[in-house]
DNA sequence: ATGAAAGCGCTAACAT
DNA sequence: ATGTTAGCGCTTTCAT
């Protein structure tokens, strides 16, 4: 540790509150004299000083320290979201700690506690579910902005992606492809591969993509939307092993409901055919780069992570200051579109 | 905020020290009455308690938090570093505060001081120079564990992957599928894409390649080695255009010095061709699920993200007791390797 | 079996 | 222009 106010008052004999008004600026302002100035910058860069802000958080009550919670770093959505929500956060002066439950509810909410405990000023989460949704509610007497999946509780903030228009836009967008072709649904049916349908966003999704294909006068056959217990790898790996086994070819189209369940169902696909049918096309929720490594005609739909960072810092902010309309903030989606790479060229 | 042991100790009319001890389950040891207890127990149940962390920590001088500077935790191998010493680091019961440089040297340092302000216990940090890990070296006064970049300085400990051994035996493995294919070097030349190589771990990684190519009797031309500013994307694509620019074809086999670099090549050879040439092979630095949308021959170098959150921890828990036998872990790297997925095939 | 008090380093309000 | 002091909530040590 540097040294503390006190030590330089000492060794300079000078008291406290004079070492103090320098320390922070206010020199000018109360007169200090220009050499007792020259003694203490001296003594300072010689010795140098930090506050500290464990006795400064004791006193004032807050520790300019916000606390963000997520499901895992290694989902990219969720990093890039951490990486914005940082730099937002320090812009105002804020350091954000950032801690994932790998979505294990009672680590969540341990976590939750852990974060308290630290005086965090404010909590961004997301939930793992609507238990736990509801005990940060109750437990969290900060601002509380909740993230990404909005299990129905009531005030609180939000921010969450406009996943149903997502999904909606998605799908008409590959359908109005088969259509432009001639081909009917009939012909090339449109999968959907649906993580955990519980999870808000994934529900909201999936409705989107029904929606769609009741506007083209389809009500989609339960044999086209598979499911899964979670929204991993290995939950996408499971459903397409279980459409090969009901199939003999791989789907000509389908979406996926979230990276990590793409990543599964396209290993799969590799495992099984030794390459990754260049001729699906393949629709996914959440943008990355790594995309462009796909050959296959690709529809991503993203998110809109500068617009999240922004909104829930905005709505945190509010709630800082004591003004406390909760509001919701739902962020529309882009769709982008990588079209099928002609493959066999002489490099 | 929930009640201070105080105001527990005065609404129940019991002193403080009476009121810790239960709160503390030294309730037994010092014998206070069944029924003190109970009142005590039951007021907690009620009102709820959690020690306020930050009085704790001024008294105690340390407030059981690590801090994590890295580059950026978009970059996959930093999250899922981040990921794994975050589990370890609670594990032993820390927080971690992870925050990011985006390797600007300035923002770096006041990071640093950030952190130290707020009294983390012991700090992990990825340095993006020479000047700031000697920067950080100094200033820091407390356990200090320097991740993944050995510029050089003394006195510190060190986690770093053995990235020499790596080039070599990534090298080695792409040598060697030419020559077994009867192809000398010089039909099918092994490029190198080397991001910043003032960067230690870069610069490792491309000694290793000169060697394995050494033990095959060949000197690298300087034209087979590219080079930019700095480990981006927008790197990456800068060093194919200029290849491009010079060759009439797409090479044939190259090595990428990291993730971020391939993803820039591989899209600058797309936009180019309108499509990743399926018969390049590709070595990479760093392991990552998607590098399996390729349908390429490829080779990817692994960093065991495990053992390093292991051996940073350790070296943090050594420090942490006082136990200050500096130490450097090298950590082999895994050699991983896909095979030209086969494309024509009906789905 | 229970209580009292000092002190961690800072801030803010009130002296001189 | 500079000095003094109370108190944030906890832990630790010493008294009953």
């Amino acid at each position: 540790m540097a040294k503390t106010v006190e030590q330089i008052a000492n060794d300079l004999n000078l008291s406290i509150t004079t070492v103090r008004l320098v320390l922070n600026g206010k020199a000018e302002q109360y007169r200090i004299s220009a050499k007792t100035q020259q003694r203490i910058t001296h003594y300072v860069t010689e010795h140098g000083y930090t506050v500290n802000y464990t006795a400064r958080s004791l006193k004032l009550n807050k520790t300019d320290t916000l606390g963000l919670i997520i499901p895992r770093l290694s989902n990219p959505f969720f990093s890039t979201l951490a990486e914005k929500l940082e730099i937002r956060c320090r812009a105002a002066g804020y350091q954000l700690m950032i801690s994932c439950t790998y979505s294990d509810a009672k680590y969540e909410n341990k976590l939750v506690d852990a974060l308290l405990q630290r005086n965090v000023d404010g909590l961004f989460v997301v939930p793992s579910s609507r238990q736990t949704q509801l005990h940060h509610v109750k437990m969290v007497n900060r601002p509380l902005v909740v993230l990404d999946r909005d299990f129905g509780a009531e005030d609180v903030s939000l921010v969450v992606s406009d996943n149903l228009q997502g999904g909606v836009q998605l799908a008409q967008a590959m359908l109005a492809r088969s259509l432009d072709k001639g081909t009917t649904l009939c012909d090339e049916p449109l999968y959907f591969m649906a993580g955990d349908t519980r999870q808000p966003a994934i529900k909201e999704r999936l409705k989107g993509y029904q929606q769609a294909l009741l506007q083209h006068g389809i009500k989609a056959p339960a044999e086209w939307i598979l499911q899964a217990e979670h929204n991993r790898r290995e939950d996408g790996v499971a459903m397409m092993q279980t459409f090969l086994a009901r199939h003999a070819h791989a789907p000509k189209a389908f979406i996926a409901s979230s990276l990590p369940v793409l990543e599964g169902v396209l290993s799969a696909l590799r495992e099984r055919y030794g390459a990754i049918p260049a001729d699906m096309n393949i629709g996914t929720f959440d943008e990355h780069a790594m995309l462009g490594f796909l050959a296959n005609n690709l529809w991503s739909m993203r998110q809109d992570e500068d617009a999240w960072a922004e909104q829930a810092f905005t709505l945190m902010q509010r709630a800082l200051h004591g003004e406390n309309p909760l509001a919701r903030a739902i962020i529309p989606m882009t769709l982008i579109h990588r079209r099928q790479a002609l493959s066999d060229l002489s490099s």
